[in-house]
DNA sequence: TAGATTGTTAATCGATTAACAATC
DNA sequence: TAGATTGTTAATCGATTAACAATC
C-alpha cells in the first residue's frame, strides 16, 4: 500500500464537506456534483474532486456523488464512524459553551469529562456532567479511554494542562488558550484562538 | 507606492507575533531575534523575517528586533492602534464567553453591543452591557461606528444575522456558527468553527 | 447518442525555506 | 575585528486550478 501524505488543508476541508452533505441528506437530496458543492462552499470544484480522490473513487462519471455514500466514506476517513471520547479542562464560560455542542457532534464525538482547578467549580453540573478536580484527570482519562483533550483555561495554565493531558495518554489536543503550547511530536495540537482570529480580521478593514 | 498583496497566511501570523512580543515586553526583554521568535512560536526564522520585511525594515542587522518598536509597528499594520468597536449577536454561552475576552483585547478591540433575538435575553446584563433586541441592530451599529460583527447564533440563523450586519455597514464578520455564510465581496468573513476543528483533529488519531 | 461529470495529469500559482551579502 | 543577525534573492516545495480523456 503506497501511503500518500494528505495535506492539512485537505483534512480541514473534509469536515466542511461532511457538514454540508449531512444537510443535503436531511433534505433527501441523494446526489451532488463537485460543481454544486463548490458553489455552496465557495471552493473550486476541481479541488473538491481532487480532495476526495486521495481516498478513493467515490463518484460516478456523468452523475456526481451519492450523498449518503459519501457521508459514510468521509466519516470513515475522519475516524468519526465510532464515538471518540473527549475531555475538557476549564469549566468557564467557554468550556460550558463547548459542552453544549455535544448535541451537535452527536454520533461522532462526545465530551465525557470536565475538569477544573478551582475548588468552587468542582461538583458543579454542566450538561449532566459533574466537574471533576484536576487530581482525577489521569485516572478518568484512562478509564474512559479519552483520546482528545480540549483546553479552555487561561493562557498561563494552558501548557501545564497540556502536559497533564499528554502524560495521561491523550492523542490530540484542541487548545483555545491564547498561547502556543508545546507537546511531543506524536501528539497533535490545533490552536483555536479567538483573539488572534479577531485581530487578523482587523487588517482587512479599510 | 507599489502595493504588494499580502497573503492571508502572513496576516494570520502577525497577531501571534504580537501576542508573544507583548509577553516579552511585560518581562522587560527589549530585543528579540527571528531565531528566538521562531523557536518559541514553532516557525521558521526566515519566514518571520520575510513576513516582517513585507511591511518595512524593522530590525537591526547583528542585533535583532526592538520589542517595543516591533509591537508598535505590528499594531499599526493590523490597525490595532486605535480601538475598533465590535458588536456580537447571540447572547448564549459562547457569546458570553467571548465578551469576557474584552479584558484580553483591552486597547485593541472592544465589544460595545450585544444583541439577541430571544425576548427572554433582552435587557440581561453581560459584562456591563445590556443585551439589545435585533430591531435596534442597525441603529446601534451606526451610532457606535461598529466595524466588526461577531456571530454566535445557531447555524440556521447565521446567514440572516450576517445579512443584517452587512446591511448596517459592518466591514468584517467573524462567524462561529457551523455554516458557510455568504456576503458581498467587500465584506471580509472569517469562519471560526469549533466542530470542524475538532473533527479534523480526529483524522490524526491512530 | 448527447450531455454531464468524474478522476487525473499537467500547468500554474503561491508559500516556505535556504543561503548569503550587507552591516550592526 | 569577530560574531551575530537582518533583509532579500534564489531554490524548493506544495497547493490550487485548468484541461480533458474516460465513462455513466
Amino acid at each position: 500500500m503506497k501511503t500518500i501524505k494528505i495535506s492539512e488543508a485537505v483534512v480541514r476541508r473534509l469536515p466542511i464537506y461532511l457538514r454540508f452533505l449531512n444537510e443535503l441528506s436531511k433534505k433527501n437530496i441523494s446526489t451532488v456534483s463537485s460543481q454544486d458543492l463548490g458553489q455552496k462552499l465557495d471552493l473550486n470544484p476541481a479541488q473538491i474532486r481532487k480532495d476526495l480522490a486521495y481516498f478513493g473513487e467515490f463518484g460516478k462519471k456523468g452523475i456526481g456523488y451519492d450523498v449518503d455514500y459519501l457521508i459514510e466514506k468521509i466519516r470513515h476517513i475522519l475516524k468519526l464512524d465510532k464515538v471518540i471520547p473527549v475531555a475538557l479542562v476549564g469549566a468557564g464560560n467557554l468550556g460550558r459553551a463547548l459542552c453544549n455542542y455535544n448535541a451537535y457532534l452527536k454520533d461522532n464525538m462526545k465530551i465525557v469529562a470536565i475538569f477544573d482547578a478551582q475548588a468552587s467549580k468542582i461538583g458543579e453540573s454542566i450538561n449532566n456532567l459533574k466537574v471533576k478536580p484536576m487530581e482525577d484527570l489521569a485516572a478518568v482519562i484512562r478509564s474512559l479511554h479519552v483520546r482528545i483533550g480540549i483546553i479552555t483555561v487561561p493562557a498561563v495554565e494552558a501548557q501545564q494542562v497540556a502536559n497533564q493531558f499528554v502524560e495521561a495518554g491523550v492523542e490530540a489536543i484542541l487548545n483555545f488558550a491564547p498561547v502556543i503550547i508545546k507537546v511531543p511530536g506524536e501528539v497533535r495540537v490545533h490552536h483555536a484562538d479567538f483573539t488572534t482570529e479577531l485581530q487578523s480580521l482587523a487588517y482587512y478593514l479599510d
